[in-house]
DNA sequence: AAAAACCGTTGACATATATCAACGGTTTTT
DNA sequence: AAAAACCGTTGATATATGTCAACGGTTTTT
């Protein structure tokens, strides 16, 4: 189960891993397992973890005022899931975080990752990476939804996110887009023209 | 001129840089003023420099197909100009970033900075905690984007970026909550009552 | 096997926001 | 000092998207 993350690491740093520094995130790691619809993080909980999905299928939302739910991440294997404000700042989350399949993760918390990093070298560039590519990524994603019509934004979904499509119903990716289900289904509709 | 980033980065580490430290940074970052209008990045150009802001103001959008300007940030005094995506890639920026007002500019190229860094731990410590509320501060525009509606998306900006309001004129602050200044221009009538 | 929940689609209608054009007042440029 | 550019506002109208309700088909639960 571990090996995911070894291999998720190593694509990262081009420093394999030594067989003490597996042994040391083995140990840190906590493997746990929640079935369809179970929460992870539930509104108002301190996001203690962080988890790295090796299995399954996620996704994390709010919920305005009106009961609504808005989809902010959606999550498969090799992505961490967790809300970065509550878990760095320790504060009651905004966001839901459920499984939508049944899901392996692998927990770890703030200060138990912290404490790996400064032991392991690969686990900082890692992270370093990540907070960059995440940048940009979200960076993107702004830009797209300020400058983009939702037909756009489908596409550009469908463009950079194939392996979603198989995963989530239209309902929860359209969320995502900003858009309701309706809206996306008369879309596709469209564009099949 | 180097005093105000010294502040600025005194304030992201506990420890206070040295003299030699701050010497090794007056060397590195390049005094820059560049004028009213003027671009510091233009579409299709490689983001070369990160530039400090001590004095002024400017913005980074970008330009749809059909001519149309969106706002993607609004820099002031200690904020950071840069396309972070074409400056760590090394790749063509898809932003315009040009000065608001006439500026002044500390300059540094990424290999001048990653160099820099090797250097001087406190300035990793500040990139490290710069990039963590960035992601927590794209975490909420992003949510904000997809929950709430125009007028809300509005009262938050005043809450959170007053400093803002006096410095840029009023379709600037509307198109970078993604809307028309006609619009912003009638929820803001609407707020008085 | 039956019942319930879920999913995508469609139609009718409502609403938020965009677009276009015009105006007076201010600031900047010439 | 005159001209031009810029800014915020307003009205009329257009458009994209949301809301609500209903449907048949599938999957899940009982």
């Amino acid at each position: 189960m571990h090996e995911n993350l070894f291999s998720y690491i190593n694509q990262y740093t081009a420093l394999p891993l030594t067989s003490e520094e597996k042994a040391l995130i083995t140990n840190a790691f906590q493997p746990k397992k929640i079935r369809k619809k179970q929460y992870f993080l539930q509104e108002g909980d301190i996001c203690k973890y962080t988890g790295f999905i090796t299995k399954g299928a996620m996704r994390q939302y709010s919920i305005d005022d009106k009961g609504g739910e808005h989809i902010v991440h959606l999550y498969i294997e090799n992505y961490w899931a967790n809300d970065r404000e509550s878990f760095t700042m320790l504060t009651p989350s905004k966001y839901n975080i459920d499984a939508w399949e049944d899901t392996d993760l692998l927990l770890i918390t703030r200060a138990d990752m912290l404490d790996l990093m400064e032991k392991i070298p690969a686990l900082v560039e890692m992270v370093r990476l990540m907070d960059e590519r995440n940048a940009i990524a979200n960076q993107r994603r702004l830009n797209s939804t300020l400058s983009n019509t939702a037909e756009k934004r489908y596409e550009e979904f469908v463009l950079n996110h194939p392996q979603f499509l198989q995963r989530f119903p239209q309902h929860l990716i359209a969320s995502s887009l900003g858009i309701t289900k309706e809206t996306l289904s008369r879309i596709r509709k469209q564009a099949i023209k």
